[in-house]
DNA sequence: CATGAATGAGAGTTCATTCAT
DNA sequence: GATGAATGAACTCTCATTCAT
């Protein structure tokens, strides 16, 4: 594939980002896509052969994009509670942007294709966050600033909870001020006060 | 509506569950459903006007049909320690057998769904949950079974760590050893621990 | 299917075979015939799935309509010369009405589904044929009217060279003096003499 | 065009033979050739317009590369009727080599060019045939080998024969066995016999 | 009420053909 | 000459929905 064909995908998955995000993953058509990007019918199957080629690539894309405070190494200075605390911010604000990010199209995608790839990116993210997550803690413990008996569950515990209120956020409103009580309710189980 | 088309209604009903069951909601058609009860494709349509309003019909039985420990009155001799536990293990219970629930079906219908209707029955039945939580949770408190704060955000982060258990369960393998760590670990943030 | 639907399945194999006629085979596309039975789109996909399908049947219709002298019983009393000479007169006729046969079709047909299914009716046709003409060779021999060492390759050899006509009939001109001729030849290699 | 051109055009038809041989006629698309030879799309059509030009061109190397024994000079020692065995013979080698001859797709492509132009090269071959086989049952004749009435007849009666056999042994099983019978049928009416 | 044949809109997909490079 | 990306027409097939019986 040329520069410009790899311009033209690149461009092609922008378009289908926008597209997933306002409508879901399963209700897209491939004539949306083509509609969402000024291409023709054939154009867009010289690129992607269905919607879920297309929701691939931008699942990709997106990974790609996004980089957690988790793993980005300018947080060093801070200490694990901080970073935790910023990471906890960090999906407060991705869970209010509801109508902008992609975790409904994400799990209707998942729901249909179940395990068939044991594999998946989401999953791999996920697993990566509760990593970095047991790793905070017992840094967190180690260092005093914690007190947790098991980090390895807590450390899913938080993963689960963020993931419900993911979810839960897609279908119903939920606040800004409730998810900051949640913050500060995980930061507690972990003996840390969060101060104004 | 007569007593015979009510029952016939029950029976379409009874093969939709199936059908969500199996195929989630949105790939479900009207056509699907004719095929599961065997009805002619002219009578579906005199009870249910498309899939939406038989999933609702479906969701509604459900939620009829169960009854959490929360609300059973049956569990009254138990502390509230006791009960929490059972309703945990009753949410494992749910969440491993993956294939027999609606959980991909119904968030496959909020998300196309999502807010138009404030007081869906889930969020009913979610916001029931947590209530009934939090109640166990200041009884455990105040019978100095548990250690709490916040019984409230307790509760809610109870709730939103099951959902996001129950949506990973859909997408990705999820074991009995992990449910029952994190159990276990909800228990232990709450001040009690688990006895085999 | 009810007895109206058997009417309508009877019109579309009526419809199917003008355009299989006037189109051949492969060209034809579930379109042309929609168009040419005046029906809807989905509702030819009610009785044929493709093309396939409809060929088959407009193929079992046209066999049960043509029946061969060779197999009509009116035909006893005629001597077998008479009755062979009447089965090549037939054969002729057909040959000669170019535009108004399915050799052309039928052959697109079995150069598609190649051997797939040996029995096809058309193989059917052609051994009940061969049986047929042997048949009539050896009771020719017996009273004598004939002279045939091996009546199973003459009767072979004729359908052979009447399959020939047939196909090169619809790739060049083919005019009736050549086919009368070839008539005379052929009963001339059974030792008969065709008198005017 | 060019020595060069020359040769890509060539380098196409070869390609192409390959295809048609596989695929028939109808079924190949211009795509099939295009993947087949590992040329650009482009630069097919500077050579060839349409699959119908194509098949054109390969039937004409064919027909380059094909020469009969009938058209053989080195067969003058041999008498008529072995000369007519050995052309015979011939024809049945290309018959059982069912895969590997271009009849399905010569009939496809005459089915859908009905007389258009009423000397295809096919045609012509076929009366060349006849012509040729005609000469040799006259000579045969008239050298006391051969008893036949009608030469001109019995030639175009093997050929509608031998083009009988070929389109059957494209759509069903026709094993050497029968070949060999028919052929000795042939020479038989012929005043000839076989022997081995 | 109940049936199921019929409709037609629309999704998916493939290719012949063109054209800027 | 040669390339291959791009176009758009055409075809297959599926369903939601209607309606005469």
């Amino acid at each position: 594939m040329g520069n410009k064909s790899l311009q033209k995908r690149n461009l092609i998955v922008e378009a289908a980002r926008d597209v997933f995000f306002r409508c879901g993953y399963k209700g897209v058509t491939m004539k949306d896509i083509v509609e969402a990007c000024g291409i023709s019918r054939g154009g867009l199957y010289l690129y992607f052969s269905n919607t879920k080629e297309l929701f691939e690539a931008v699942l990709e894309q997106e990974n790609k994009t996004l980089t957690s405070v988790l793993e980005s190494p300018a947080v060093k200075e801070a200490s694990p509670g901080e970073i935790l605390l910023m990471y906890l911010e960090e999906q407060k604000k991705d869970i209010l942007k509801k109508k902008g990010n992609l975790t409904a199209a994400t799990y209707e995608y998942l729901f249909e294709n179940k395990l068939v790839n044991a594999d998946t990116p989401i999953k791999k993210r996920f697993d990566e966050n509760v990593r970095a997550l047991e790793k905070l803690i017992i840094d967190g413990v180690n260092e005093e600033w914690m007190v947790c008996e098991s980090p390895a569950e807590a450390a899913k515990n938080i993963a689960y909870a963020i993931e419900g209120m993911k979810v839960t956020a897609q279908t119903t409103e939920i606040t800004a001020k409730t998810l900051d009580n949640q913050i500060a309710y995980i930061m507690g189980t972990l003996g840390m006060v969060i101060k104004d």
